[in-house]
DNA sequence: GCCGTTTTCGGCCCGACTGTTTTCAGTCG
């Protein structure tokens, strides 16, 4: 969540247009939409702010020539009104009166809505009767008895609130991939074993690949006379911290780690899904709910609590234009279900024994959970263009990769034999470059050094060779670009490596810069002749820090007329789960203009490397192809395009 | 506030659960 400070309209930094970007009115847009659920405005103006937003947050194009050529109302989703304001903004840096807006609503009420089952309109109700605007005067209202005596609200309001607050305190909101599915895959798993359970899956936005996991949604299919004892069940596994609610359809559970106990000896998970996963989850808890349903509704529920709420409404749409209705217990003929609801109205539902059969009768091709966020994909289903996935078994490769000669774990041959045994036809070593200091410490490979390990990887390339061993080692570096967008390293060894990892680590200055001074400064990088891939290009850690402001359609654009010349110039999607940097959204943008991704572990020991499991989740999730990814390619390919 | 083979008004996705009520609004996903 936005911290409270920062629900300020953003100023102009520039003198002339463009005053204000995309994220920032994108961002600015997402705010208002709260602030005018917070003011008692009509819903479906909430909802056209919000659409906006994300309109713009999608919007591939530069947005200042959009504005000039007065095309902005082209933009589905934004009309007079909002295009007004996105003009105002972008030309002049001004937001017509919506700063009336930002001070009428103090800023204590946003956090309040952070409360579970404590919206906009109850804060709104508090405010105006009690003169409630901060958590800690909800908290005084609530100890001293002043909540219940209010129309609408009762006494078990005031201790849901009470508890609320303590929860938002140590609340720690979504999960990485890495912990979320650890849980999730678990959970399934241990749901699956009970008996009579017909089938359990992972749904929601786990199951869809998010980068990071709100809460786990597990949906159970099982014959009805057994629904009750499978519940038992479920509510003795270990690992579980505490029960939030149990029905007969529905449990809401928290887990903790000791649900992770016996993993590590579980070979049914992903081959990255296994061994560090317990010690990186220590610490985390995650919300899980737990649906059962009748077999025959399996499929409706499954595909209802996969989502993306957004991909959901999408479906609807598409089966009211068939005369349809879709909910999560079934596919129905509207006329017939009349003014029913729930799973009355689904009582004569279309039989779909699978996803599969729901998506046919609405007239496309089944949809991976992974693309399930209403960015084309629908459309793309109906025609029957949905890409071909990449997997993971299609990488022969990874660029990026640390040793023991910079911050690495592991030494040059113990990655090298790693990355053997994975399969793989080829490793870059990509170490960090002389200039890279953490903590005053050199952790870069200073210039007089960098022969060392030249000769080394020539050693073990010459092994491999007489030994008939398919696999060749690159020798990289991963080349800090500076503040002023030179590359680290002197022009003469830049050259001597077989490609550059150009990533921004002082990220001081990049994040006290705007995005046009980043954008020209990381250009200037990749201009440079001796520069491959962009590694981890906002270095975002995710749930730990922003990236630094970055228009990355510039950024990909450029790459794309390099590429055009027959230049390489690649993208990196960090695999790391700490990072996946490149964003997932950018990518359908980057395959789109040509430009190839690299999934890159940034591995920095031998088990680093199977994160690339997780990169490839995300180029999955931008819907990219075997082809569109730099690392699918034969080692000859690679030595043709890295030109040595 | 947006949108339009129902186009300048009247819709806008759907349902469960909860606590408060005694028929429902608010919240959540």
């Amino acid at each position: 969540m936005v911290s409270v400070s920062a629900w300020r309209l953003p100023q102009s930094q520039s003198s002339s247009p463009p005053h204000m970007t995309k994220t920032q009115i994108s961002n600015t847009f997402e705010q208002v939409a709260i602030l005018l659920e917070l003011d008692g405005a009509n819903r479906f103006r909430v909802i056209a702010y919000q659409n906006a937003s994300r309109a713009l947050a999608t919007l591939e194009e530069d947005l200042l020539s959009v504005v000039k050529e007065n095309r902005i109302t082209e933009i589905k989703g934004i009309g007079k009104g909002i295009g007004g304001l996105i003009s105002e903004a972008v030309l002049h840096g001004s937001w017509g009166n919506l700063n009336e807006l930002y001070d009428k609503i103090p800023p204590g009420l946003i956090q309040m809505t952070g409360i579970p089952s404590l919206g906009p309109k109850r804060v709104r109700l508090l405010y105006e009767e009690l003169n409630i605007d901060s958590l800690d005067k909800l908290k005084s209202a609530c100890e001293n008895n002043h909540i219940a005596s209010l129309e609408g609200f009762g006494s078990k309001s005031q201790e849901k609130y009470l508890e609320g607050i303590e929860l938002l305190h140590r609340y720690q909101g979504r999960s990485r991939m890495d912990i979320g599915l650890a849980y999730g895959r678990v959970l399934e798993d241990k749901i699956s074993k009970i008996p009579n359970v017909a089938k359990a899956q992972l749904a929601g936005s786990a199951r869809r690949m998010r980068e990071t996991i709100g809460d786990l949604d597990i949906v159970l299919g099982a014959n009805p006379e057994y629904q009750e004892d499978i519940i038992r069940e479920i509510m003795s596994l270990p690992g579980i911290a505490e029960v939030k609610g149990q029905g007969t359809s529905k449990i809401s559970l928290i887990l903790e780690a000791e649900m992770l106990a016996d993993t590590i000896s579980n070979n049914e998970m992903d081959f990255a899904l296994s061994e560090s996963l317990s010690e990186r989850s220590s610490n985390a808890t995650i919300d899980a709910q737990i649906r059962i349903v009748n077999l025959e509704t399996f499929p409706f529920t499954l595909a209802y609590f996969t989502g993306s709420k957004e991909h959901n409404i999408r479906m609807r749409q598409k089966a009211i234009e068939k005369g349809l209705r879709l909910n999560e217990f079934g596919l129905f003929s509207e006329k017939e279900a009349g003014n029913k609801i729930g799973m009355d109205a689904a009582k004569n539902t279309l039989i779909c024994n699978d996803e599969a059969e729901i998506y046919k009768n609405l007239g496309m091709a089944w949809i991976p959970p992974e693309l399930r966020e209403d960015r084309g994909e629908i459309e793309a289903a109906i025609q029957g263009n949905l890409p071909k996935l990449i997997e993971v078994n299609d990488l022969k490769g990874a660029f990026h990769n640390h040793t023991t000669a910079s911050d690495g774990a592991a030494t040059l041959q113990e990655m090298a034999n790693h990355a053997i045994n994975l399969g793989w036809k080829y490793l870059g070593i990509a170490d960090h470059s002389e200039s890279l200091n953490i903590g005053g410490r050199q952790i870069g490979i200073p210039s007089g050094e960098i022969i060392t390990q030249s000769l080394e990887i020539e050693k073990l390339n010459k092994h491999y060779l007489n030994e008939n061993i398919d696999f060749k080692l690159f020798h990289g570096s991963e080349c800090d670009i500076l503040s002023d967008g030179k590359l680290d390293y002197s022009l003469e060894i830049r050259n001597s490596f077989s490609h550059i990892i150009g990533s921004v680590h002082a990220l001081g200055s990049w994040k006290n810069r705007d995005e046009s001074t980043n954008t020209e400064f990381l250009i200037k990088a990749i201009e440079d002749p001796t520069f491959t891939i962009l590694g981890h290009p906002t270095g975002r850690i995710l749930q730990g820090r922003e990236g630094f402001p970055l228009d990355m359609h510039a950024i990909l654009r450029k790459m794309a007329e390099f590429n055009q010349e027959g230049i390489l110039k690649a993208v990196e999607i960090n695999a790391s789960p700490y990072r996946l940097d490149l964003d997932w959204k950018f990518c359908k943008y980057a395959k789109e203009l040509g430009v190839p991704i690299c999934i890159n572990p940034d591995a920095h020991d031998t088990k680093g490397l199977n994160d690339v499991w997780y990169g490839t989740q995300i180029a999955r999730k931008g819907w990219l192809e075997n082809e569109d990814v730099l690392n699918t390619k034969s080692r000859t390919e690679i030595e043709n395009l890295f030109g040595k």
